[in-house]
DNA sequence: CAGAAACGATACCGTCTCGTATCGTTACAG
DNA sequence: CTGTAACGATACGAGACGGTATCGTTTCTG
């Protein structure tokens, strides 16, 4: 079992977090949180000592941890693995609502800047550990920009998300890698 | 000269517009209006009936058209006229701090979805008139879906816009557009 | 099992916000 | 030049919201 201030924690995160999806970050008001647990507002404020930092708690538990390709496959294997992590942090249940609040939110509240700051060098930190493989099989110039790349890369799967121009589907996906490796070869063909 | 009712008018648009770039969406309150624009709340609501009414319209006014690339220019050419286009609208006064909050509005407001729907829909248009080019050229297959391709072409700029993984300069232009050929040459050669 | 910590319920305050109403004043069009 | 439409100033009501305070009750912990 749990001890009671688990319970009660978890009780406000998660209605905070539905409140977030269904209505956007101006949804999440203390009076509805309230309602909504059953949590009394004296305890609420027991937690955190401001609605900011609630907002703030549950941007940083709701965000998704991008999944790192197995060590052991080479580039093109791992970029495709990567391309369907990427696609999977996507659609993860209401990922697609919170993302937009984020990216507004960062920029006029440097706590949520922070929050996506660190999911972004996660993510890159990711992406680096693959380029690296491309680097080693000379597929890639060492030289180039890590972020520029990632941006390259995921950037379509991104606007697909955001703006729904597109399925988020293994389509998508595919095409995403094979744009990525078409541009590499036709800069820097396989075998010199 | 201009008529009062314009004067009033565009005195209410630019202060609500301000007050958007400067605190996000929330920020567009009746009375932060009155005092910042000093016009009368009366005659706000004469010319609006209601808050989300005037949120629509400074969305819609502030909304960047994207310039469509001489007709005579050939595929590659307009291409990448397009994209310094599309680099141009991303990088207009303010847009980076609008475009996130109609991402985000667009998930809960119908008027805003409409709003970033006629916006997606001109782009595409856009888009497509450039596209012909490549299928006459035999660059590009017919069957090819236009929106898909949009967002692989466009997505790497949105991105870089949206999160400020990377500089929005012409660096990231020209590699948007070489990676988007590249990518169609690995599949379909130029020349059979 | 006893004391402490956490909780629930509720009331309350100050502020912000939308929207309405009133009325004297100003600009504009015929 | 005159009537009318638009405007400014202001007050007001009602509700939402953040945050504080109080006090009796429950649950954990040692």
């Amino acid at each position: 079992m749990s001890t009671r201030v688990e319970r009660t924690h978890t009780a406000v995160m998660e209605a905070a977090t539905a409140l977030l999806l269904e209505g956007g970050p101006t949804a999440i008001t203390i009076d509805g949180v309230v309602a909504r647990s059953g949590v009394a507002k004296s305890t609420v404020y027991r937690h955190w000592t401001t609605r900011d930092e609630l907002v703030v708690d549950v941007f940083d538990h709701i965000a998704p941890k991008l999944e790192a390709p197995d060590p052991t496959l080479g580039f093109e294997d791992a970029l495709r693995r990567l391309v369907h992590s990427m696609l999977a942090m996507m659609t993860a249940p209401g990922w697609l609502r919170v993302l937009p609040a984020m990216l507004l939110l960062k920029l006029h509240q440097h706590d949520i800047a922070e929050v996506e700051q660190r999911m972004h060098d996660a993510q890159l930190k990711v992406f680096q550990d693959v380029l690296q493989r491309g680097v080693s099989e000379g597929r890639i110039g060492a030289d180039d920009d890590p972020e520029l790349l990632l941006t390259l890369f995921v950037g379509p799967i991104l606007m697909a998300g955001l703006t729904g121009s597109t399925e988020l589907n293994g389509a998508l996906a595919d095409r995403s890698v094979s744009q990525f490796l078409g541009a590499l070869d036709a800069v820097a063909p396989t075998a010199p």
